[in-house]
DNA sequence: GCATGAAAAATACCC
DNA sequence: ACGGGTATTTTTCATGCG
């Protein structure tokens, strides 16, 4: 019997000494299948040691009476490492475990120079060698079984491989569960051993909503209502914030201190956690909306209320939100209650929204990486790349490389001009779109093809990087450029599609979605090739782009000038030009010749204002929308209010050329806030703690509010941000700096907002046109006397 | 002992 | 736990003066 289904997610079972692949699927029906592998084994590679025949392993390996009850085949195979030709002995094994167990022995034989892919998990393997990728629809031969005990599924089948792909471009109708948990501590932060959960809120992709609180129950109903709940809507998808690293933890240690089983998955089997610190549930995707966040880099404080608004999501926006600091005042005061089970439900509501939005885009980033979606969401960049290449490593015969500590040693990155500072009129930004994977592919920089120093290997067989001489095979092609083909290509054939179809429609989202994670992995290839931690590592190739990179710019530098057209900045992969159309047609003409790159024209400014200083300019388009870049403006570390006076002041001098207007608005605005007009939610700094506290060397405003939460029972990880406002008093401002929700506005040290932040950001552009903000906030009363006359 | 300026630490941006 | 280049603030430290 045939069986079609869209693969969710997948799982590894040892049954009696046989490993079983679970696949958990979804049929054509919409019926929840569970498909069972038994038919495949783990296996390693072993390279032979110089002078030694992988035969000699073989016969080692055979002689092995114990071992070989645990080998199911050893073959020599013609592999490549590093691009390299070598023989390898494949061995492969009964089951995992046995991997684990036995693979120090092949070292010890004297015989082995290298044991490879043994620490590649299990269920990756299975996905990458039988060709399967989460989020999409296969076709495969199925016998049906009895069903599983404890299985919660319509039906179990045996499969029979292979797989065959189908050409199926939609997603099955998910169910999806957001839910979000209020704990409840009055000493500082609720932890799981102390504190009980007091509310449960929960809402289904079918409009279903429910919550479940300690309203007049206990905490053991409460949990157990909420695993009923689960297990009665049988998500497939289940989705929250913070869950991975916070809730669930807490749910399984409260629910265990209640004697109640957290069976929330597909199996009887409480979440656990598994690769990059995720919670896997088996059976069904934990989607934890925090790994996304990271991916929206305008979103400073990383709040689930933050993200929502950052989406357009108006669920709850209207009623206010409550800090965490307040949870159990508000459960406390019977008046205030009802607003925190509001609250809460709300935060379920958002959650839900979230995924509605970004859901396509995991499914998608989950079937270009390979990996499942909750494994691939809390995978960072580096790994996703990684899992890319493991899988087409396979298809070059190329081993994967173990991944090793290495010492650091910079190289030199991107080019950086010196802008020519002031207001420039008519400006077009010109740049070289994915420039660094184009100079890979053209230039055929890949960890397989890179050709060391000593290597005889004649000229005009190799590229080689200007300034550092670093060598590359032309051919054949190497890994990289592969892939990195293989992605640019899929997405312009995407985008083409794309225009044929109807925004909004289901196909537009899914090949937005897909185009979007393509583009992302694509520009990540270059970091990962610079990245200490990759497996295929190696330094003169991220060297290599880069010094390419420099020499294109450096090109096109020289183009221009030939051409005399004025160029006032550019960074690493674009230039800034005045906007002389004929010229600028020329330039791109020019060097699409002459370097074989694309040069485009990005966007025209009307006007762009540069400062002094490199990577930070404003720019004002036809629209009369403005671009803030690198300014105090877009940074999440300086008080609202003095991005507010910034931004107003860049608008002021963009769009009316009135740098004396910019100059009255911060009189006024100072005087408002010499008069504490404002509010003090804009004169909260945020910073991120990147270290847990006793690592840091210095003492810092951030660190000395973080200590301050820490002493009232609050825990703060690397990663948290802090908010705090600077008070009067004396002394440095790390002596002053206290979290913001405790302080009034009267505490706060107006003189050090004015001059430490106000001040500086428009001060940097105001003396541009010689205006003197200092002397104009000094001398005030006398300023207001002269202008009179 | 203290003012001063350079260096170091820390953060967050750009591409 | 993807790269290097850069701006900026605040703290820390060395230095020279008296």
């Amino acid at each position: 019997m045939r069986k079609a289904f869209w693969l969710l997610d997948v799982n590894y079972e040892a049954r009696d000494g046989c490993p079983e692949v679970w696949i958990w699927g979804i049929d054509r029906e919409g019926m929840r299948i569970l498909l069972i592998d038994r038919g495949f084994r783990p296996y390693f590679y072993c390279i032979p040691k110089e002078k030694t025949e992988p035969r000699e392993i073989i016969e080692e390996v055979k002689s092995n009476r114990e071992l070989m009850s645990d080998v199911v085949e050893l073959e020599v195979c013609k592999m490549r490492y590093f691009g390299k030709p070598v023989d390898a002995v494949k061995v492969t094994y009964t089951r995992p475990e046995a991997v684990e167990e036995h693979v120090k022995w092949f070292l010890k034989t004297g015989k082995v120079d290298k044991v490879l892919e043994d620490d590649i998990r299990f269920t990756a393997r299975y996905l990458i060698d039988r060709d399967l990728r989460p989020c999409s629809w296969y076709e495969v031969e199925v016998e049906e079984l009895e069903g599983e005990k404890g299985v919660k599924v319509d039906a179990v089948y045996l499969v029979k491989p292979p797989f065959k792909p189908l050409d199926i471009h939609e997603t099955p109708a998910l169910k999806i569960l957001a839910f979000s948990v209020v704990c409840y501590s009055t000493v500082g932060e609720p932890v799981p051993k102390r504190d009980p959960i007091v509310i449960i809120s929960l809402i289904t992709s079918d409009g279903k909503s429910e919550q479940f609180s300690l309203n007049g129950g206990d905490e053991k109903s409460l949990i157990k209502s909420f695993v009923d709940f689960v297990r009665g809507f049988d998500p497939d998808i289940i989705a929250g914030y913070a869950t991975n690293s916070k809730y669930w933890d807490y749910l399984i240690e409260r629910a265990a201190k209640n004697g109640v089983n957290l069976y929330v998955g597909r199996t009887e089997t409480i979440p656990h956690r598994s690769v990059y610190g995720h919670m896997s549930v088996t059976g069904r995707i934990n989607l934890d909306l925090l790994d996304y966040i990271d991916e929206f880099g305008e979103i400073k404080v990383k709040t689930l209320e933050n993200f929502a608004e950052f989406l357009g999501i108006s669920e709850g926006g209207e009623v206010e939100s409550i800090d965490e600091m307040e949870f159990a005042r508000y459960w406390d005061d019977p008046s205030k209650r009802p607003k925190l089970l509001r609250f809460s439900m709300d935060r379920a509501r958002r959650v839900m929204s979230i995924v509605d939005k970004i859901l396509d885009y995991s499914m998608q980033l989950a079937n270009i990486v390979g990996i499942p979606m909750d494994y691939v969401g809390s995978a960072a960049v580096g790994f996703r790349v990684e899992w890319l290449l493991i899988r087409e490593a396979r298809r070059f015969g190329e081993l994967v490389p173990k991944r090793v500590e290495r010492r650091y040693f910079p190289y030199a990155g991107g080019m950086v001009l010196t802008p020519k500072k002031g207001l420039h009129e008519n400006i077009a930004v010109l740049d070289f779109k994915s420039l660094y994977p184009n100079i890979m592919i053209k230039y055929n920089i890949s960890p397989d093809t890179y050709v060391e120093p000593g290597a005889d290997v004649p000229e005009e067989k190799v590229y080689v990087a200007p300034e550092v001489g670093h060598r590359f095979l032309k051919e054949p092609p190497g890994i990289y450029k592969k892939i990195l083909e293989d992605l640019i290509s899929a997405r312009d054939e995407l985008r083409v599609k794309l225009k044929s179809l109807a925004v909004g429609s289901p196909s537009y989202r899914l090949y937005d979605a897909r185009q979007k994670a393509i583009k992302v992995i694509t520009n990540a290839v270059y970091g990962y090739a610079g990245w200490l931690g990759a497996r295929w590592y190696i330094k003169p190739v991220a060297e290599a782009a880069t010094a390419w990179g420099r020499y294109i710019i450096r090109s096109t530098l020289e183009l221009s000038k030939e051409l005399g057209l004025n160029v006032i900045y550019g960074d690493t992969d674009s230039v800034f030009v005045e906007y002389d159309e004929a010229k600028v047609d020329k330039l791109l003409d020019i060097v699409r010749k002459k370097l074989g790159l694309e040069l485009r024209p990005d966007k025209v400014y009307v006007r762009v204002l540069f400062t002094e200083a490199k990577k930070r300019y404003c720019g004002l388009l036809k629209d009369g929308r403005l671009d803030y870049v690198g300014f105090e403006i877009v940074r999440g570390d300086w008080a609202e209010a003095a991005k507010k006076v910034q931004e107003e002041v860049l608008k002021i001098i963009l769009k009316e050329k009135s740098p004396d207007k910019a100059r009255d608005f911060v009189v006024e605005y100072v005087s408002q806030l010499r008069e504490r007009k404002v509010p003090l939610k804009d004169l909260v700094i945020w910073k991120s703690i990147t270290r847990p506290i006793e690592e840091y060397k210095v003492n810092a405003p951030h660190i000395e509010a973080a200590k301050i939460l820490i002493d009232k029972g609050w825990t703060i990880y690397p990663g948290d941000k802090v908010g705090y406002v600077i008070i009067s008093g004396s002394g440095p401002i790390y002596k002053r700096a206290i979290p913001y929700n405790l302080a009034s506005i009267e505490d706060v040290d107006i003189e050090y907002y004015i001059w430490k932040q106000i001040v500086p950001p428009v001060e940097r552009i105001l003396k541009i046109f010689g205006v003197e903000i200092k002397q104009a906030l000094t001398h005030r009363s006398l300023r207001t006397l002269l202008d009179a006359y």
